[in-house]
DNA sequence: GTATGTGAAGTAATTCACAGCT
DNA sequence: AGCTGTGAATTACTTCACATAC
């Protein structure tokens, strides 16, 4: 049994102007995040059709199975191109590994976790990163104390050698978990050391170049919005 | 320290068509939740203000700190009353106050949690509910080797006693930590105990009547975004 | 007949811009 | 002069509806 576990959130950060999402496509028109989103949600649920064998859906049965409208459905897939057969609907092998392409699901990433405390030590032995093609390839942190401490497989390392690491072992995404008031300052190390992507744990109002994508994750964020929800609700 | 830990990320459903939140305020206007996750942040920011001693702000100076424009701060305000002065801006400990009001802030909730396993477990001992104003006050399980375990200071109960106990201890916030499969039946449940609220850690689509409050949180889904991203970025 | 793909219409959220208050 | 509060304009997202393809 684990003994002492913590939990986290992710909140999709919607007004932060700093970030501007490269989500065009083929012809250059911008893809809504949500769609993106919900693209996953498609894909998961055709893994799960194959399994079941079958080869064939259409846009209305796939949605109804997501709670999406069948609209939606071929809105979100239109923004890649065309995947289905007029009158038939789609192939779900076919329409599963396009999918899987658009998605970068075909890829695996590598992945770097600065800080090393409970959330750090989290998500260096969360076992769920692999399943989603996302490798741990590093740690850091700045505390003497914590440095060459092993954790999962990894080693942690000072927070200097960072640029060297994450150029040597081509990391393409940096985590930060971190206390707030250092967060932006490992932000910027990350992106000189030429990170893609930061996944920001610190409820730190970060900010990056354009060409960074920045996802904050915030958990109180989301407890509070509960209470709000039973604060203000009507009692129908 | 810590050996084993695990971590979860909120994500906020979109397109649950199930879901029609009621965010009427005054005058019934529906408030965007976008709008309300940002009084969260700006009442946080009005907090750590108020620390440093400071007595006014107007819209662009808080806008500027969180990252927002003025006439985002002012309309997100705008949507449940007025709480500045024409040319001065806004007295801080004012709009905390009334901000603490509006967000149930001041008020605590009851929580209970669903699922004994290694998420339900994590959020039994997680430290941060209470700094939110929420209270863990029951815990149910089906496994009968779990029930009568201690996590924290609460005792896992037989789901079966789930109604009972929900009722008794005016329990408002259910948090669903089971498997995909049997989700919507603990749903079906806290639902007709007369839950309000759900969090929803199951990756799993759920239906809940208008007046039940859903939000899903699925770690999976904000991960593979990231992948996403990094396949389709434009090497700027 | 059946279901796609997509402009057009509709709905929602954000930003602009300015009248009016202090 | 400075800043709020708020309609109007803009931008973004979703739903409708139908011409088109099988």
């Amino acid at each position: 049994m684990l003994d002492n576990i913590l939990f986290f959130a992710i909140l999709v950060k919607k007004g932060t102007k700093s970030v501007k999402i490269v989500t065009d496509t083929m012809n250059n028109k911008k893809v809504p995040e949500s769609a993106i989103s919900r693209l996953f949600v498609y894909l998961r649920e055709l893994i799960e059709l194959a399994k079941v064998g079958i080869h064939n859906i259409s846009s209305a049965e796939l949605g109804e199975r997501v709670n999406q409208s069948d609209a939606q459905v071929r809105k979100d897939l239109g923004h890649f191109g065309q995947f289905g057969v007029s009158g038939a609907g789609y192939n779900i092998e076919e329409l599963k590994s396009a999918l899987e392409k658009i998605l970068g699901k075909d890829k695996a990433w590598n992945v770097a976790v600065v800080g090393a405390g409970h959330l750090g030590s989290a998500l260096l032995t969360y076992p769920g990163f692999e399943a989603h093609g996302l490798k741990v390839a590093a740690a850091f942190d700045s505390d003497a104390r914590k440095i060459g401490r092993e954790l999962g497989d990894i080693t942690i390392q000072p927070i200097d050698d960072m640029a060297k690491a994450i150029k040597a072992k081509n990391i393409s995404i940096g985590i930060i978990a971190v206390p707030a008031k250092i967060a932006q300052e490992v932000a910027d190390k990350l992106i000189s050391a030429g990170i893609g992507c930061i996944l920001n744990f610190a409820p730190a109002g970060l900010t990056v170049p354009e060409n960074v994508k920045l996802k904050d994750v915030d958990l109180s964020r989301e407890l509070e919005t509960l209470s709000y929800f039973l604060a203000n609700k009507k009692s129908v």
